[in-house]
DNA sequence: TTTAATATTAACTTATCGTTATTATTTTTG
DNA sequence: CAAAAATAATAACGATAAGTTAATATTAAA
């Protein structure tokens, strides 16, 4: 992944701290979204869907942990890093922090230089972590391959084997067309011998449970899965 | 882990350093080896796998930096942890320590005290990491994998071994669902061939003990343990 | 060695899923 | 625009996978 495709969500109540850390980051050539507070944190989080979140503990209203907390429930932000700003010496939210889902913590006071190389180690990490991320988002879906889990909306959508294997491959590469034969090589393997209409019907049960328009027939090809 | 079986490989070309840090590493416990220089320091964190490596920044011929990025090449240290001794005010190496892949850094002169809580903060980290903590918790059920002792709400439950271990097993990921080879491969052993519905047999067994909502189907697949 | 505990298999039941057949609808093409 | 082709929708059936129970084999303990 390109440097300027990885967002970093801030979220602090002091317009200092966003500031000089904002500009680091941005410097770097990081998307950076700011939040002041931990309710629009949340709210930021789900909609840019960053990479990497940097929390400050204290915070009024809602402080770090529990937007911690709050962001670790969402299923599309699985595989996004959390790590906290916290004063040196104040152990015990590091401790909380890593309980709430946290992967690493910053202290303050910041040295822009090291929070710099902190956040590279840390999107290192990611970049291996991503390899095998289970979780793919697609638009409002959130596909979960490690949990066999389906969100639709936030919402979660039971899905039967082969729906679910239909779904995964075709949410694979949005706007590409499937082929009729390459879904049947995929989820059926080469071997099985199915009618020709076995698929159709799937596509069908997937319409229902999921949205009639994120599946588009391409006559006389096969399928494909839309945003 | 237990702290005897914690390898730590300690590189620097002073004599006195390793003297003094090696003392006091290996008075708490730990299996401390040493390097003089970055060539055997690489050679011996292939040959050992050490859990955490401290590195001196200044050596001649390899410096701590690069010796840190050759071992953060190889893919079998990928969880052990580096750290750098440099000298008080050497920002400058703190920033490329991280750069080159260190999780932290001691600043010189050394004050044993500081650096043997520093370093158990560092391996209490890795653990936490490593889940391979010997007691896991996951909503009110407790399990003891050194004791083999499963706590449900504070009662004790006995399990006979291959019970635990697959409740051991599913419970290390909790929502992961583990297909049903992969759980023959790992509490049977992928040589052991067993009849199509033993694993379903100790599922029941299980749900009987532990409680029937914790175990859920994925037909078609495998099994998953929900809190 | 005997007994008890645990593990596995077998046989059967139940539930769910996948496929096909049928009919309707839409799209394409001559 | 009409006929043919392709796909959509439903329901019904059959296949498959999991649940259950009981019996047998194996292992560990007394």
């Amino acid at each position: 992944m390109n440097k300027k495709d990885i967002k970093i969500l801030l979220v602090d109540d002091e317009p200092d701290i966003l500031e000089i850390v904002g500009y680091n980051l941005s410097q770097e050539g990081y998307q950076v979204t700011t939040a002041s507070n931990g309710i629009e944190g949340v709210a930021l989080a789900k909609s840019e869907k960053p990479q990497l979140i940097i929390l400050d503990v204290m915070m009024p209203k809602m402080d770090g942990i529990e937007t911690c907390e709050q962001i670790r429930k969402l299923p599309e932000l699985k595989n996004s890093l959390i790590t906290f700003l916290t004063a040196r010496g104040e152990d015990y939210s590091q401790v909380a922090g890593f309980d709430a889902g946290a992967d690493d913590y910053i202290t303050k006071p910041i040295k822009p230089k090291v929070l710099v190389s902190k956040v590279k180690a840390l999107l290192r990490r990611l970049k291996t972590e991503e390899e095998s991320a289970p979780v793919v988002t697609i638009g409002d879906i959130v596909i979960n391959r490690e949990e066999y889990k389906i969100f639709v909306k936030g919402k979660e959508v039971i899905l039967p084997r082969k729906e679910f294997e239909l779904l995964s491959l075709l949410a694979s590469k949005p706007g590409k067309v499937f082929k009729r034969e390459d879904i049947l090589d995929e989820v059926w393997g080469n071997e099985v011998v199915v009618g020709g209409r076995t698929i159709d019907v799937h596509i069908r049960k997937l319409r229902e449970k999921i949205g009639n328009k994120s599946f588009k027939t391409v006559k006389g090809v096969g399928y494909k899965f839309v945003e």
